[in-house]
DNA sequence: TACTAAGCGAGACGGTACGTCACGTCTTTTA
DNA sequence: TAAAAGACGTGACGTACCGTCTCGCTTAGTA
């Protein structure tokens, strides 16, 4: 009595899209706990049978739905390499000061970041397909200015990245403070000073 | 018509304890969305009503029921002062690793990082009786290390104290990585390159 | 971890009352499967859960909805004894035409004739408190009729009873034809041809 | 754009057995409630579409379905005729008896009787191809038997059809009592008191 | 010492959402 | 082109909690 699953072939696109886009408008308008599954479904105009054939929760859509926004799906992040690592990590910390301030990419992103929390497979997959690429590309780029010499030799590059990204991570969660191109203009001053060769 | 608010002097301290234990118990046991006013109440022996009475919600218990272990409940922080900066800061992250490693500190802690995200009351709170306090206290430290010629003076403090405190809640949220007072070292030493006069 | 029963003193009588009229409207307007415990919920302005709390399933609802309208819900039954066993069965069954008239009456009947071929419970139900009172009632006149000398006393009263009374059970159920006080009067005047001295 | 009725000539004679027998086999099995479409496509091995295609609702296969059992499906009802009535009688009494003994019969029927009560155009062919041929066939007989001066010439021959069937339909719809031969000579000895000359 | 008003445990109530099932329609693939 | 397979929009199922309410029953403080 396996309930054998359903036949992705067969799925119906137009209901696909029409259930990710519903999700994104109702975290961008309610608060998160009344974005409930029959809200999407009604919404997208949709049963709601057809959500829980595809999602396992509304984690899983939610989650979805925030990949078509976050860098269009794609799990490739490359870095600019200007040569300059502080002028190229500015921009990059500026474009992800931006992406937060989109309401519908920070409603999601706070939502994933919430269920994550009792969710091991959804954590698993947070880490695999939106943190850590970010996270590694950092870490070539930092490798890179390493060859270059303006990174020390001797750091850890895992704490680098985590040196450089956790501050604005943690004051957009918390919300300790406002999410600014200059705040991240400090942090990134500040932790270069603990990464450049001394 | 007004509801006249209920008279704390009448209050019934047997059912509030029990009430606050059970929701710890609970969230220890139990993933967050299962721990409900009904298991709370039950659990403690108790009407719903008399959770209800008092609290505004199931957060506001579990921020109670948290401030109970966070400290004895007491809003004072202070940081030891032995003179030496680093090892004082070790010294605190090292007992901030330890209160991660608690469970039922952990769970309720996630939890409220969870709830805050949408309820801004509470965010308010947490920000004024649990991370101001700390990050307070850190300042005032930092202050002394200034004076002491310990930190550069051109520093900017609020930024110094996230440098430290960020990545560890970064990694403890995200589960980046393990929770080591290893880590709390890497840290600690990178930051403090970042912090010492040059 | 027995679902404990609930407490029927603290039963709210006017919800009862609520849900009984509601589902004997719907059962007058609308064919029976279309009276779904959702839609007596809805009409009678009560939440589903205060249903299924106290009735185990929709026929439960509608035998207890019937019970209101049949003789109040009295199971006693007594028939007339002028002592004109003729004349007195044709005055019961008069009023058996008539109880089949009233489309809540008769709609409710024709739903637990349906519901009791698969609800032996109900069936019970039925046949004790609905079919047996009434069943009693006649043999008990037929009884007075038999030691009147206008009834034989070789016949088999159980028997006798269905034979006056299931030619208009039989035609209501089956809608063999119109349900008339003159089919009644022909059925009796055949049944009596049968039933008398000979 | 009418749908365009399905070509009888084409359809799958295969398909149509294994859909009536699943119909009746689950029947004997399960409750009626639980007979659904799907039940029946998913036992027979058959696509949905083609039950909808060939009847238009699940109470049209169950009749169908019935029909194979019932006489082979013929309409023509023809009574022994020995020239004694009650005799005859008697076999095609113990014959009915019988038939509600066979679980399948039984099931079908009960549950035919049930949808009849919503469906009236099941109802029309329930009193045509099912009750109104075994009528008709008693009727025809009773005819003989009054020409034999066996039945009284002033008797209603409708009213006294019923007086001998409906008793019986009418046990084994309520379940009031027993199904047996017994029973079915007891009613028939009566009612033939009703119906002789006298 | 009795009275009275509140908090209390209990749990019924009107609701909303859950996740599942079957409906009847549809679309795609196979024979 | 009928048939198998099964996804789809729909809507009811029976359950779990929500937050409010109403019961009796303690349990203080007032008379």
């Amino acid at each position: 009595m396996t309930p054998r699953a359903p036949d992705p072939a067969r799925r119906n696109e137009r209901s696909r899209q029409a259930i990710l886009s519903a999700a994104l408008d109702l975290i961008g308008e309610l608060t998160y706990p009344k974005v409930t599954i029959e809200a999407i479904a009604s919404r997208a105009g949709v049963g709601k049978q057809t959500i829980y054939r595809w999602w396992p929760s509304k984690a899983a859509v939610v989650f979805d739905a925030f990949m078509m926004l976050n860098k269009g799906g794609s799990s490739e992040v490359v870095l600019p390499d200007t040569g300059d690592f502080a002028a190229d990590m500015r921009v990059v910390l500026h474009a992800t000061v931006a992406e937060f301030a989109d309401p519908r990419y920070a409603s999601a992103y706070r939502a994933l970041n919430t269920d994550v929390q009792d969710d091991p497979a959804l954590a698993e997959q947070m880490l695999a397909r939106v943190l850590r690429p970010t996270l590694e590309a950092v870490k070539e780029r930092l490798r890179a200015a390493q060859r270059a010499g303006q990174i020390d030799t001797g750091i850890d590059l895992d704490v680098a990245i985590e040196l450089i990204y956790a501050p604005l991570y943690h004051r957009w969660l918390l919300r300790t403070g406002p999410m600014t191109t200059a705040y991240a203009d400090q942090v990134l001053d500040l932790a270069l000073r603990a990464l450049r060769p001394q």
